[in-house]
DNA sequence: GCCATTTGACCCTA
DNA sequence: TAGGGTCAAATGGC
């Protein structure tokens, strides 16, 4: 896809490049002081404050991503944003034939009725969600799934696998997961996990953060080598158009494909000033104790931080 | 009998 | 219209 901008595109990509890469360096600046504000041990008595000022700078963070990615959007170079950026889609874009399919949890209401006509296929696809991938030796990852379908993939050697929470229907729980083995080493498994567990017994998701010392994922099957060897998990968040029973700000995603233009956009400024940023973001790929992965912060911010309970959890170094 | 998996059918989106 | 995602009947294991 050539991205063939016209003068007046370009024009205006130009003045607002400054004000986006501000605002970019802005929430990397408030997430950078999160993450030390995390990384401090404060005495109790301060706890509360502490909690404050964190939340601040959430708000913060999300501000400045929000109006920066609003900015992205509304610009026509923008469409790398604009087809990943979270959508406001209201539950009457279900297709008429099935409108209370998605509603029903109980596995009654699931029955076909006498003389009903077939409605199989008949749902309304997750146009979006919270999703992110996993790159593991194992499929197991301590939840309770239940496979409903597999297809071959055009393309690909290996069947894709889909999955569902177990408790879809006695708790409602949205999570789903794709797996695929890996093009490249039939080993390893790609897992793509779409939407977050709802259900309260659910296993918590994979710690996110890590360091060297404290390989604490909780999954016992998530062995984290961040230096390529056999047991390996990537995850790798990213996030699709999303349906408006999520939770998160919609404009608060950020992508994978956001990350690269963002890349672009700083590779482009010759703001030397930003050098560091770009090198903070892309060379954490190895995740240490200094230098949490890049991914691994956006997938907070992919989650939202309304969502940090239960599932995800920041932990006290 | 209950539950999970398999598999073909069907619908949605790009 | 092709490919992908989901449904649900059929089947098998416990």
């Amino acid at each position: 896809m050539g991205t063939t901008l016209s003068p007046c595109s370009e024009k205006l990509l130009t003045s607002n490049k400054k004000s986006l890469i501000e605002g970019l360096v802005h929430g990397q600046e408030y997430a950078t002081q999160l993450q030390i504000l995390f990384h401090k041990s404060v005495p109790k008595e301060e706890d509360g404050r502490r909690r404050l000022s964190a939340e601040e700078l959430v708000q913060k963070i999300l501000r400045s991503f929000n109006e920066t990615i609003s900015a992205l959007s509304s610009s026509d170079s923008a469409d790398v944003v604009s087809q990943n950026q979270a959508t406001n889609y209201s539950t009457d874009d279900i297709s008429p034939c099935c409108d209370d399919r998605r509603s029903e949890d109980s596995s009654e209401s699931r029955k076909k009725l006498p003389g009903s006509k077939d409605k199989r296929g008949c749902y309304k696809r997750k146009r979006s969600a919270q999703t992110w991938v996993a790159v593991s030796s194992t499929t197991d990852d301590g939840h309770a799934w239940r496979k409903y379908g597999q297809k071959e993939i055009l393309n690909s050697k290996h069947p894709r696998s889909y999955f569902r929470c177990t408790r879809k229907y006695d708790q409602g729980c949205k999570a789903t997961k794709q797996v695929q083995r890996m093009e490249d080493d039939s080993q390893k498994f790609q897992t793509t996990y779409i939407g977050t567990h709802t259900c309260k017994n659910s296993f918590k998701a994979p710690k996110i953060f890590t360091t060297d010392s404290d390989q604490s994922l909780e999954e016992p099957n998530y062995n984290v080598n961040h230096s390529g060897e056999s047991k390996n998990i990537v995850i790798i968040p990213t996030v699709k158009q999303e349906a408006k029973e999520e939770t998160t700000t919609p404009t608060s995603d950020l992508t994978d494909s956001t990350m690269i233009m963002w890349k672009d956009i700083m590779a482009e400024s010759g703001m030397s000033d930003y050098g560091d940023v770009v090198s903070s973001v892309y060379s954490c790929n190895e995740i240490t104790s200094g230098c949490r992965s890049f991914e691994m912060d956006f997938g907070i911010k992919a989650v939202g931080v309304d969502q940090f309970d239960g599932d995800f959890q920041f932990d006290d170094i």
